[in-house]
RNA sequence: GGCGGGAUAGCUCAGCUGGUUAGAGCGCAUGAUUCAUAAUCAUGAGGUCGAGAGUUCAAGUCUCUCUCCCGCUACCA
């Protein structure tokens, strides 16, 4: 066991097209901040660093649609996301950028040290040229008529219609996305990082070595390492990025993915000179917090990066989570599927600790969890203002009403205060032991706890009622009630840090250390406390609503702007003759099948009035056998005969799909022979 | 279909390397209580631990098969 001399904390570089929303916060920026105040509190030398992601394609496309340049876009959500990770009381050391001069610097560094080390492999490829824009076209910059689907709109790594993972090279009719030109192949080098190469290196630094990551974590990084490595191009022909530092390569930029990890070193360069010892000295201990789409990247391409390069320390453990589902669906940023962050810092002021406590109790961090706002709601009513508010209030209104608020001094002890004490220190190690293994719903559960032991307290002593028979008891009794205030805002602290600093004004006193956690004598006798009020309140049902209300309409405009969006623009015309060399006919469906070894294909008996044959339809997904024999439907009947799975299907059903994409069988509107033509 | 993750009380989840009557919070029922934001405290009801088979003296906990959900991936004429 090595010793921990410091702590590096970094959590993923949130990318700069878009706010923050309450996936992000849940998954990584709550569960890091968590553990970064907690070790802050311990008086550990800690750095945690994080900034936007401002590179990449997607902000070129987003930029170009708007008509901005891509450094307007990324100046605005860099300045979004950053207030309102302030505001949230996420406490970077440093929230920096990747386009700072900084980071193009040590990225450019990195990338030169590994090429003079003869890591990289190079690779000549030929990929589209725009020649009236004189540039390459990354993939996602060429459109065209998706090869699977036949819909248009297609980009060059995906088409969106149909789902297909596609290459720029395999789309029909090409275009450039910048001036529409057909583009023409040329040819291309790039730079690859060999993941291939460091197999045995991985296999041994996590298979053997890191048995303790989560369980996701770990099997994730099995999969693929199982699965065999392949070389990643670190390079792009874009104009947006770092300048790949070698001759002959202008133009060419460092892939996004590349750059953005060193992101990292580059925010703890820029927060201190002595950056080197937090990077480079065993004895720091490194942490990435991420999202479970990021694993890939942290424990399997970015090492490999770092142990290449030779200088660096590996990750100790990289805790990511999984995902946070909003009201039972996905959340997602196109289809504004979210709880954006700025939105409700502006909607619920005030109420910071309130969705870090809901969302770190209900982190998902074994498994995709969902938050509802009505979770929200009664985990505010019935745990924030019932159990710690109420506590709270309790401990100084009646302190206030007894002793007008000077601290009374404890007498002697009875077992059951002596018992009532001793769970303190108890419930720092429980919170200890779940903090330091990632446990932050565990370490929150604990906390609570002293609330909870607290509420029980009063309500064995009763001091209301022993006022009256034994004052000198009552003393002793708000004196315990109050230490297990203090103690309660140091335990809290981590996890709602705002709620943590009323209770020490409250107690007007200075906030404490996590070595004072399990004291009991915090609060001297004597010492006058400040105003009691409210640490939460009660949210009521039209607040609720209201949020409901917005997600719905999101729901709307979205749906509504989908089937705007879908009238696809008109197709080249064509002629009467072009048409009428498609044979349309009436069918039935006589059998189907589901195809084995496959999750949508429909092998399909049709009888069309000239013959029966088999058409193999991708339509499993929406319709059971049951419901499609017996039904009339539209065949294309002379498209080209096409193998599918082995099966050779011949003809195409027409559909077309809902809102939601689910498919539409088309049928004559009422039944006519097998065979009828359309046209 | 392949790979990874998940399936435990009404809800959200704990159950580590197998070991006495399966736990927590919320919700629910009953009772107590009034210092407190109709808050609190106690007690209780509620689970064939996704299904089936196996290993074992002993299995939510290990093995195999199957079902369903999520992610990546293949297929979608």
């Amino acid at each position: 066991m090595k010793e921990i001399k410091r702590y590096m904390i970094t959590s993923a570089l949130p990318y700069a097209n878009g706010p923050i929303h309450i996936g992000h916060l849940a998954g990584v920026y709550i569960p890091a901040d968590i553990y970064v105040r907690y070790l802050r509190m311990r008086g550990r030398d800690v750095v945690w660093v994080c900034g936007s992601d401002e590179h990449g394609v997607p902000i070129t496309i987003k930029a170009r649609r708007e008509g901005v340049s891509p450094q307007e876009i990324v100046d605005r959500y860099h300045a979004i996301i950053k207030e309102s990770f302030q505001q949230l009381g996420i406490s970077f050391d440093i929230y920096s950028r990747t386009t700072s001069e900084t980071h193009r610097k040590t990225a450019s560094d990195f990338f030169l040290t590994l090429y003079n080390k003869g890591v990289f492999t190079e690779a000549t490829t030929m990929q589209y040229y725009d020649e009236e824009a004189k540039t390459f076209l990354a993939d996602r910059y060429i459109t065209g008529t998706c090869p699977r689907c036949h819909s248009e709109g297609a980009y060059g790594d995906q088409c969106e219609k149909c789902g297909s993972t596609l290459s720029p090279t395999e789309l029909i009719d090409p275009k450039s996305a910048i001036t529409g030109s057909t583009p023409v192949m040329r040819e291309t080098t790039h730079w690859y990082l060999p993941l291939d190469r460091y197999e045995e290196f991985l296999r041994h630094w996590i298979l053997d070595g890191h048995k303790e990551w989560k369980t996701n974590v770990y099997g994730q990084c099995k999969s693929w390492l199982d699965g065999g490595l392949q070389p990643r191009a670190v390079s792009r022909d874009l104009d947006w990025g770092i300048p790949v530092p070698v001759e002959g390569a202008e133009g060419k930029v460092l892939y996004v993915w590349f750059d953005a990890p060193i992101g990292y070193i580059s925010a703890t360069k820029e927060l201190r000179p002595d950056w080197e010892k937090y990077w480079k000295d065993e004895g720091t201990k490194l942490v990435h917090f991420i999202g479970k789409d990021n694993i890939v990247f942290h424990c399997i391409v970015f090492p490999t990066m770092l142990h290449a390069h030779g200088d660096y320390i590996l990750p100790e453990n990289v805790p990511a989570n999984e995902f946070l589902n909003l009201e039972g669906d996905k959340i997602s940023t196109s289809r504004n599927w979210a709880v954006w962050l700025n939105e409700y810092l502006e909607d619920l002021p005030g109420k910071q600790d309130v969705l870090r406590y809901v969302l770190c109790a209900n982190a998902p961090e074994t498994k995709d969890n969902d938050f509802t706002w009505k979770d929200f709601q009664a985990r505010n009513n019935n745990e924030l203002v019932a159990v710690l508010g109420n506590f709270v209030n309790r401990a100084l209104v009646l302190t206030a009403k007894y002793y007008d608020k000077a601290v009374p001094a404890a007498g002697e002890l009875t077992d059951y205060d002596r018992e009532t004490l001793a769970e303190l220190p108890r419930i720092k190690s429980a919170i200890e032991e779940a903090i330091e293994n990632y446990r932050f719903r565990e370490a929150l559960r604990e906390a609570m706890n002293i609330a909870r032991l607290g509420n029980k307290y009063l309500a064995d002593t009763e001091p209301w009622k022993t006022v009256k028979t034994d004052p000198e008891q009552v003393k002793t009794i708000l004196n315990i009630a109050l230490q297990i205030t203090a103690n309660l805002s140091i335990a809290i602290e981590p996890f709602m840090p705002f709620t943590a600093e009323k209770i020490t004004k409250m107690l007007a006193v200075e906030r404490f250390g996590w070595d004072d956690l399990g004291r009991t004598d915090l609060i001297a006798p004597g010492h006058r406390l400040g105003e009691a009020e409210l640490l939460f309140e009660k949210i009521e049902d039209s607040v609720i609503e209201a949020q409901l209300a917005k997600l719905e309409a999101a729901k709307k405009a979205n749906a509504a702007a989908a089937a705007a969006s879908h009238a696809e623009p008109q197709k080249a015309e064509i002629s009467f003759e072009e048409f009428d060399r498609m044979d349309i006919r009436v069918g039935t469906i006589l059998s189907a099948e589901k195809m084995p070894k496959t999750k949508k294909l429909m092998r399909l008996t049709v009888d069309t009035g000239i013959d029966r044959r088999e058409i193999v339809s991708g339509i499993a997904e929406y319709f059971t056998p049951e419901e499609l024999v017996g039904r009339q439907v539209m065949v294309l009947v002379n498209l080209a005969p096409r193998e599918l799975k082995g099966v050779l299907s011949r003809g195409m059903l027409l559909m077309t799909e809902d809102a939601e994409g689910k498919l539409i069988l088309i049928s004559p509107a009422t039944p006519v022979p097998n065979g009828t033509q359309v046209g």
